[in-house]
RNA sequence: GGGCGCUUAGCUCAGUCGGUAGAGCACCGCCAUUACACGGCGGGUGUCGCAGGUUCGAGUCCUGCAGCGCUCACCA
């Protein structure tokens, strides 16, 4: 920093109150124009990298992401003022299905559908929606502070993102990790696409059980089976009974007669058949409760009759269309006319009128409710129908994804043992280096994985990562004609497999030729080259594309190059450097999608670990405690923080909130734009019982004027005007930020005033503090950096705003600096001191509130006039770039701090008795002491008689002055005389009866641990000691006090 | 149903190795003291969800129960 600069900046010129507003923008600009966060591998300093967990472009940020972002930026300033080589890396994810179903419903409000356009003309209209919300969204995170290389940037779907994805399907494709799957696949009939098992959301949905009559074929009788989904009756090809059912005997080999379908169908036997209670099924399986032990099957529609089903060899029929729809045309061959009836209709009508036709034909044995969970599709919220599909397949089940993931994790964090066919797998480098803060939701990833199923990976969307893929059916032979041109492919760019058409089977391509039935031919392409000639072929490119964790499970790796950097530029040496990287902040949900799966990834592709650590955070709920969403509409901007409290209050307040056990729940207010008033809005329930601001808002002021909640902006329900404005959020909660940045920036305004008049210049520096409150205030300070080392470390961050809040609120502001208020003028010294600690408390400050620092930076720089030995404190142009106060271990001093504790025992004392005889502030009081306290008075050095207003100290008196006050302190009578002009010896007496009972209290308490003979033989004796002593004080106030009441005539 | 959390002041939350409970806000007094009223000084407030157990001693450890949240499973 030049000294002209320095002398630029004024102490006048900083205004009486911080104004966020005005400084956010000009301190943003000053760090964005000296690239400040732009990390460059070939830096000096340990590597520090966090990859950002993208938010997708569906919509603009919410609070829950300025805490995911607050405590990021945090980590990432610190790190970097460690002197770490930092990189912050950002970026937004496109979120296929979310961002399409957005786009598909505005289209929607203007009447048309995305079938009216062309895929390229769609895609084109939601690239539009993305770069809008990319923008707000990087937007945010600057107006956050977030210290991001935003020179970096990435998107899921930009060429460096789309090269990694193109690579990495490709490579699996290669390695037998990626397969086709006929299988049932989780299908949402509304936006028709399938779904992983994760992206179903399990709902208690009111149901009923239907007992069905299925006659025998033979008309010897019928079977009654139970159901929760009548309709898929249709699609029926067998009923299972388990064989060690009594009833199975006499069954065997029979067929029934499906109703409606007039299908006939076989028993067959099965043991994954609960038996129901009566039949000697286990009684606390609550299947047994409603079981009639007979299950109708259909592989089709269901998961575990799909598993029968391959058991028994049954075939599948599949009876609705993708809409959900009841469907001729999609697998079911032999309908009846009875059946007719039922085409068309939707997977809801079919069920009642299904139901009213084994009512009225006699079949209906009974029909009893039920509550059950169903699975919800997390996009359309509509139920997921199990859906007999041909998808794409990761096959994570294998030992190099699954296994690698498990052995990932730290030995200490794995609950129990690792499953032995994991625990054998090849070793690896980042084996045991996985962990997680905190340590418990180790047990969440390890029950993942260990659990885990093969990923079904495509999506029938348009947004999103084509699958690289070119597809042929036809006959075997057919197909073989192929392979002399295939073969000519080099094969590092492309590769060919056969599939059979019925099962998805691999089949070997050297058999195709001699191969009978309809298979497919499936060729991979890393690039596009060979494309059209495939084409050409007759071949055809998959139209799906990939779901979209699949590329977010590569951004540690895609945002740094891979699979080769040095094609992108100014991406030389990233990959190398910055992954590993240091940690991943997320949430808990997040575990299972994203950390899993990039754990996975990045260890098969890199043969590392993504990142060391997971530090997983709470979730920010709204003040009825729902968890702040973009799709419930509940989210708060955090712009409308900024805008009522600031930034840095909002990152302070934030970081307060970050304790590890629970979340945090957050009430929320409403801002009149009309008026600019805080209220409470008008809340209303949605018809998924949901508690959200009602969408319009009557101003409190004057009814007639309304505005826009955020639910009904977010929603779409209610669209601002100029007569009726998007009303801003805020909470009070942040008033404790925004006290606390003001409360900062006044005491260091009010510091400077005292340090711009010294004019004595420092040579060499302060060697060794000799003032108490020096000492102290020193020792205060090398405490509290140790203190935000601790919290940082072990990622709670709590502490770390409690540790600043006490450092400079009542350390700094409460003692030091009303302390030293008549000595400092005049004290070379301490004022060095003073002016270093400043310094020392902007550091520490940063990288929670790193606005209001930097903009106090230059000024506070501008007043040091020389260094205290011990405390390093380098100069650096911006806050940004300084380094972190080297906190030399020889201030932490335990005198110092016992000494000033008793120092502040005693001045609460003295206030305390003030208070409450409401003596007048100004008013100077005497205090009569005996040595030790006298001493102890000297030893501050006028810092009693400042904080407690003395005039003067003087022994204790033989004979008590009439007017006195008596206290006790640490066992020993202390007078103050001069309170008041006249005595009031009620309230005198009052004053010490209550003193006295409450000290009696205590001796009770004390006494009676001491009369107790197992305490005092098996408690430490360094703790009995401690009782013995504090009972001897106590009962040295009781006797002072005592005799002060005497002394009144009490 | 399995798993993981949570239940502490009116509100939002801390509470480390077991030693008689803390913060901020809110509330009540007093104070326009020349850093800050986004402030200063002082004040009251608790069957630590319930019931047992271990221990000289339990908010803290153990068991059971209740309620809340998340998560996995469940469409017989």
């Amino acid at each position: 920093m030049s000294e002209a600069s320095a002398a630029t900046s004024k102490p006048a010129e900083l205004p009486k109150a911080y104004l966020p507003s005005e400084a956010e923008g000009a301190v943003r600009a000053r760090w964005d124009a000296a690239r400040c966060f732009h990390a460059e591998p070939s830096a000096q300093g340990e590597p520090y990298a966090i990859f950002i967990p993208p938010p997708n472009v569906t919509a603009a940020l919410h609070l829950g992401h300025a805490f995911n972002n607050s405590l990021q930026d945090l980590l990432a300033r610190y790190h970097r003022m460690r002197g770490c080589n930092t990189l912050w890396m950002p970026g937004t994810d496109h979120a296929g299905i979310a961002t399409q179903t957005v786009v598909e419903k505005r289209l929607m409000l203007q009447g048309k559908k995305r079938t009216d356009f062309t895929r390229e003309a769609f895609v084109e209209k939601v690239q539009e929606w993305k770069d809008e919300y990319e923008a707000t969204i990087l937007g945010q995170l600057k107006g956050m502070g977030c210290s991001c290389d935003f020179d970096r940037t990435r998107f899921t779907m930009d060429d460096t993102c789309a090269t990694a994805v193109r690579h990495a399907f490709f490579t699996l494709f290669k390695d037998g990790l990626v397969y086709r799957g006929k299988r049932l696949v989780n299908w949402d009939p509304v936006t028709q696409t399938a779904l992983a098992d994760d992206e179903v959301e399990m709902e208690e949905v009111d149901g009923h059980f239907w007992y069905l009559k299925y006659p025998l074929a033979d008309g010897s009788g019928h079977v009654t089976v139970a159901t929760t989904r009548p309709e898929t009756m249709l699609g029926d090809t067998a009923v299972a009974v388990n064989p060690k059912d009594p009833r199975a005997v006499a069954l065997r080999g029979k067929k029934l007669r499906l109703p409606i379908v007039g299908r006939e169908i076989p028993i067959v036997e099965d043991d994954y058949v609960v038996m129901p209670a009566s039949m000697g099924g286990d009684p606390a399986d609550p299947k047994a409760q409603f079981a009639t032990g007979f299950l109708k099957v259909t592989p089709a529609h269901d998961q575990n009759d799909w598993d029968i089903g391959q058991r028994h060899a049954l075939p599948a029929v599949n009876v609705m269309a993708p809409d959900g729809s009841i469907s001729d045309r999609h697998g079911w061959m032999d309908v009846s006319d009875e059946a007719r009836a039922f085409v068309g209709l939707s997977r809801e009508e079919a069920r009642k009128r299904i139901v009213a036709w084994f009512k009225a034909n006699g079949l209906l044995e009974d029909a009893k409710p039920y509550r059950h969970a169903v699975g919800h599709s997390y996009r359309s919220h509509v139920p997921v129908e199990p859906y007999l599909s041909d998808q794409w397949y990761v096959r994570v089940t294998d030992d190099r994804l699954r296994g690698t993931a498990l052995r990932a994790m730290a030995g200490d964090q794995v609950e129990g043992a690792l499953p032995a066919e994991v625990a054998k797998g090849p070793a690896m480098a980042g084996d045991g280096e996985l962990r997680f803060f905190p340590a418990r939701y180790a047990k969440n990833f390890q029950m993942w994985h260990e659990n885990i199923r093969d990923w079904c990976i495509s999506r029938q969307l348009w947004w999103g990562h084509r699958i690289p893929v070119w597809t042929k059916r036809g006959e075997a032979s057919e197909l073989a004609s192929h392979l002399g041109a295939l073969a000519a492919l080099d094969s590092t760019r492309a590769v060919v497999r056969a599939a059979r058409v019925v099962d998805g089977a691999d089949v070997a391509l050297s058999a195709l030729p001699a191969a009978k039935g309809e298979h497919d031919l499936h060729v991979c392409l890393l690039d596009d080259a060979q494309g059209a000639a495939l084409e050409g072929a007759g071949f055809r490119r998959d139209p799906d594309v990939l779901d979209t964790w699949f590329s977010s499970a590569l951004w540690p790796l895609s945002t740094l190059g891979w699979p080769d950097p040095s094609r992108w530029a100014d991406m030389a040496g990233l990959l190398e450097r910055y992954n590993p990287s240091s940690v991943l902040c997320t949430a808990r949900e997040i575990i299972t999608l994203w950390v899993s799966r990039m754990v996975m990834f990045n260890r098969y592709f890199l043969g590392r670990l993504p990142f060391k650590h997971v530090f997983i955070h709470a979730m920010i709920q709204d003040g009825h405690g729902q968890k702040m969403s973009k799709s419930l509409g509940n989210g708060v901007d955090p712009r409308d923080i900024i805008h009522s409290h600031g930034s840095d209050a909002m990152r302070f307040t934030l970081v307060s909130m970050a304790t590890n056990t629970q979340d945090v729940r957050l009430p929320v207010d409403i801002v009149d734009p009309h008026s600019g008033e805080t209220f409470t809005p008008k809340w209303v329930t949605t018809s998924a019982g949901y508690t959200v601001a009602d969408a319009v808002q009557a101003s409190p002021k004057d009814p007639s004027k309304k505005m826009v909640s955020g639910f009904g902006a977010a929603t779409g329900v209610a669209t601002p005007t100029e007569a009726m404005p998007l009303a801003r959020n805020t909470s009070a909660r942040f008033d404790l930020g925004r006290n606390f940045a003001n409360k900062l920036w006044n005491a260091t305004r009010f510091a400077i005033s005292n340090l711009s008049a010294s004019t004595v210049p420092a040579a060499g520096g302060v060697a060794a503090p000799s003032a108490l409150i020096d000492r102290w205030m020193l020792a205060r300070l090398e405490l509290a950096s140790r203190e935000l080392d601790r919290g940082i470390a072990d990622y709670e961050f709590h502490r770390v705003a409690e540790t600043l809040y006490d450092l400079v609120w009542r350390d700094f502001c409460d003692w030091y600096l009303e302390g030293i208020k008549p000595t400092v003028r005049g004290d070379a010294a301490q004022q060095a001191i003073l002016a270093a600690v400043l310094d020392a408390q902007l550091r520490l400050l940063h990288p929670v509130c790193p606005f209001v620092t930097e903009t106090l930076w230059d000024a506070v720089r501008a007043i040091r006039h020389g260094e205290v030995r011990g405390l390093a404190l380098p100069a650096a142009p911006l806050c940004a770039l300084a380094a972190w106060p080297a906190v030399d271990g020889a201030f932490a001093d335990a005198e110092a701090l016992g000494q000033f504790a008793r120092v502040q025992a005693l001045v609460d004392a003295i206030r305390k008795v003030r208070g409450e005889r409401q003596v007048q502030p100004k008013r100077r009081i005497v205090l009569l002491a005996p040595d030790s306290v006298r001493a102890l008075v000297a030893a501050a050095g006028g810092v009693v008689e400042t904080m407690a207003g003395l005039e003067r100290v003087e022994p204790s008196p033989s004979a008590r002055p009439a007017a006195a006050v008596a206290i006790p302190f640490e066992g020993s009578e202390v007078l103050l005389d001069g309170l008041v002009d006249a005595v009031d010896a009620d309230a005198e007496k009052a004053r010490l009866s209550k003193l006295i009972a409450e000290r009696e209290k205590q001796a009770v308490g004390m006494r009676s641990k001491l009369d107790n003979a197992g305490y005092v033989a098996k408690a430490p004796p360094a703790v009995v000691e401690e009782t013995r002593k504090k009972l001897a004080e106590v009962e040295a106030d009781i006797v002072a006090a005592k005799g002060a009441l005497a002394a009144l005539g009490g």
